[in-house]
DNA sequence: CATAACGGGCGC
DNA sequence: ATAGGCGCCCGTTATG
């Protein structure tokens, strides 16, 4: 039955009478003609699936209507409605989640174990001190590994077959041990014998420091190999109860679903937590079993898992720990300057906009949608979008009023992105600032920062893009520097590597500059006079190539690059073609890395450490099929970035441990400061050395070699983050006395 | 009122 | 057959 409004009627009295008659027949209706009329309306795809699951509870006889729901106050039937149906579902969820939590404790397996006492948790631990390898998981009051504790340790003896839940204080229960009893598992989780893992280590390392425990023997962590032996996982598919159901057939419920996403750990009855712990390490282990035994096909990408990825999650977890401190003063001072002038510049923006804007109230500035048909009228000149690169920036010069708004811009982006943002996020427990490095979180290797992989955390951030502005509210502790180093055009020798192209191999063997190498060639001039202006400024020819290079192997359209250079495409394309004349191997080789992964749909990166797999590149698109032609295109620019891209990352990850290890034998404050993909920074001593200089030069160019192409770096030292001067400067200033 | 998608902008 | 690769985060807009 449709509850189509007769609109053609104007006697409200008819219509009156006709609903009445509609809501009689409703009342008096069947359940089975009230499924149908709901069923008949417009549904999103969800509710749809709902109202299936209640209709089959239903007629299965499981549910069944609420008595108050079917009469109404004055006691007439009452038609069964959407609503109700909706409110059922959520009955028969609860009904489920009572049910699943009764039939996991009914049937939690002989060989789990909640263990109550000291005296029990020390033979459990002697006995897993007899196994070889373990997994181990913690359950916490919260995500703030700086801020929470931990409320329980799972425990999984593969050899012995039992698994264990240790419930510790504050868990609610009182069987649960004091928190001092956590001391017991302390030889167990130190000890580098006994091998460990983990599903997302970095959590379970950090958290186990928060109690003054170093874990040890770290063997592998089923979450990030999962990200070696596919990048390409769903959204949120790298979690333990995704990875379960998908790959080992396990079905597995998610805390929230089980127990409400407010639930807290320490608070669920303890024969529950112990299946549901219990279970996490024991899907661990099955997971990690599962995993060698696919990575154990690829033994280079295995080895490259086992001697970089792992020992680099203890590494992570001490730079996080380390944290940042903020100039509070500094950033307050400068956030007040900005909303000075963003209010000022506001100010002038609306009176000079408002007689364009048709709307009712005060023009949003912020919003496209009201902006561009104001701006338009304003300058008098129809703007297809507002889109700063291609549409705004080119006007400034001849629209003040654009010039206003792009200045606009930037200061509201600065500051509420950044400025003002940034120190609110100082941890409560530990008053710095605390990143996450998520070793895994790009597809190509990088690191990915701010964003924690299983759950966010509000006070995280990403230190990876901060602007220059706001790099300088980040200072070295007091008595120490911060010390830059980067990897020289990191990303062009590994290209000239993988390549084999000669002339770029040449210029580094030279010291020479890449760009300014291939210029030289290209307009037949001497290297010197390519290379700088006497000013010390780029020359033109070398911004020039550089530019092209990068294009190339980044995939640039002939479009793209003009855009970048100003030309037009036709002088781009040329461009491009010549430099393939210049540099034939890398042509080549990018020809070939597209090749590759046209056949195989997957590339590798620096020998067969780490695989990109792009399907897309198998497709085959038809005549006219733009969709799959796009597709192609795409994954034909990723091939070749991802093998460069990836393999720098392996550089920079293999240098990163090597640089923690240097850190940790020079002791004294020693640190690791942060990376940012072709960087690594130190917080040092401010009485450093120069042997101190070639240690860093040496751990930079030493640890992972690109072949026979030499390495580079170049070294800064800083007080404020971005605010550097060269290691001659330092030493001239402190011998000056300048620096105390 | 919460969530997702998207444009835009910062980093390498 | 015009989008350079890899990220994270902001504000707006659309949606339920």
């Amino acid at each position: 039955m449709n509850l189509k409004l007769s609109l053609t009627t104007d006697s409200n009295a008819t219509e009156r009478a006709r609903q009445a008659n509609e809501r009689r027949k409703m009342a008096s209706e069947s359940l089975a003609d009230a499924w149908r009329r709901i069923f008949a309306m417009k549904l999103t795809e969800s509710d749809r699936q709902k109202l299936t699951e209640v209709k089959e509870a239903m007629d299965a006889g499981l549910i069944g209507r609420n008595p108050q729901d079917c009469v109404t106050k004055s006691g007439r039937p009452k038609a069964f409605s959407k609503a109700e149906a909706l409110r059922l579902w959520q009955d028969l969820q609860e009904r489920k989640r009572e049910e699943t939590l009764r039939r996991m404790v009914e049937e939690t397996p002989s060989n789990y174990e909640l263990v109550t006492s000291s005296e029990r948790l020390l033979e459990v631990v002697k006995a897993a001190l007899t196994e070889p390898i373990i997994a181990v998981d913690t359950e916490t009051t919260g995500i703030d590994v700086y801020t929470d504790v931990i409320v329980g340790v799972s425990l999984t003896l593969p050899e012995q077959d039992r698994h264990y839940y240790i419930p510790f204080k504050p868990t609610i229960d009182e069987r649960a041990l004091p928190s001092e009893s956590l001391e017991i598992l302390r030889p167990l989780i130190e000890s580098d014998e006994v091998k460990k893992i983990f599903h997302n280590a970095i959590f379970d390392i950090a958290m186990f420091k928060r109690h003054g425990i170093k874990l040890n023997g770290l063997a592998w962590d089923t979450m990030t190999a999962m990200h070696l032996l596919n990048e390409n996982e769903p959204k949120g598919g790298y979690k333990l109860k995704k990875l379960a159901p998908k790959y080992l057939k396990v079905e597995s419920d998610t805390f929230d679903e089980l127990f409400g996403d407010d639930a807290k750990f320490s608070e669920i009855p303890l024969d529950i937590a112990l299946v549901y712990a219990a279970k996490d390490t024991h899907l661990t282990y099955r997971l990690y079993k599962f995993q060698r035994y696919h990575m154990s096909k690829m033994p280079e990408m295995m080895r490259y898992y086992e001697t970089v990825e792992v020992p680099l999650l203890p590494v992570i977890v001490e730079l996080e720990a380390n944290g940042y401190i903020l100039d509070l003063d500094f950033a307050k001072e400068y956030g007040e300057k900005l909303r000075k002038e963003a209010e000022q510049l506001h100010k002038e923006l609306i009176a000079e906009l408002s007689p364009y804007y048709d709307g009712d109230g005060e023009l949003n500035i912020n919003s496209p949608q009201q902006l561009r048909p104001t701006l338009s009228k304003a300058i008098g000149r129809e703007l297809p979008n507002l889109d700063a690169k291609k549409t705004l920036k080119p006007l400034r010069k001849e629209f003040p009023i654009i010039e206003k708004l792009l200045e606009y811009k930037r200061i509201i982006k600065l500051s509420s992105t950044y400025i003002d943002s940034l120190p609110q996020k100082q941890n409560p427990t530990t008053k710095r600032w605390h990143s996450r490095f998520n070793p895994m979180g790009t597809v190509t290797g990088r690191f990915s920062s701010g964003k924690d992989e299983e759950v966010g955390n509000d006070n995280q951030f990403n230190v990876q893009n901060q602007p220059k502005e706001a790099r300088r509210m980040f200072v070295a502790p007091p008595g120490k520097v911060i010390i830059g180093a980067d990897f020289k055009a990191q990303e062009i020798r590994c290209v000239a590597y993988l390549s084999g192209e000669q002339v770029l191999i040449d210029a580094f063997n030279k010291g020479k500059d890449p760009y300014a190498w291939v210029a030289s060639m290209y307009y037949k001039r001497p290297y010197h006079e390519v290379y700088k202006n006497p000013d010390g400024s780029d020359t033109p020819e070398r911004k020039l190539f550089k530019t092209v290079v990068l294009a190339y192997i980044y995939g640039t359209s002939k479009w793209g690059l003009a855009d970048q250079l100003g030309t037009t495409p036709d002088e781009a394309e040329k461009l491009m073609k010549d430099l393939s004349a210049e540099l034939p191997r890398l042509s080549e080789w990018v020809k070939e890395t597209q090749e590759f992964a046209a056949k195989h749909g997957f590339v590798w990166m620096d020998g067969k450490q780490r695989k990109r797999r792009l399907p897309d590149a198998k497709l085959k698109a038809r005549w006219g099929d733009k969709e799959t032609w796009k597709k192609i295109s795409r994954a034909k620019r990723q091939g070749p970035n991802a093998r460069v891209q990836g393999s720098s990352s392996i550089q920079t990850k293999v240098t990163m441990i090597e640089a923690a290890k240097m850190c940790e034998q020079k002791g004294n404050g020693w640190r690791l400061w942060g990376t940012v993909h072709d960087e690594l920074l130190f917080e040092a001593p401010e009485d450093f050395t120069r042997e101190d200089i070639y240690d860093i030069e040496r751990v930079m160019t030493e640890s992972y070699r690109f072949g026979e192409v030499p390495n580079g770096t170049d070294i800064e030292i800083m007080k404020r983050w971005g605010e550097g001067m060269t290691v001659d400067e330092w030493f001239a200033r402190k011998e000056k006395g300048l620096i105390a």
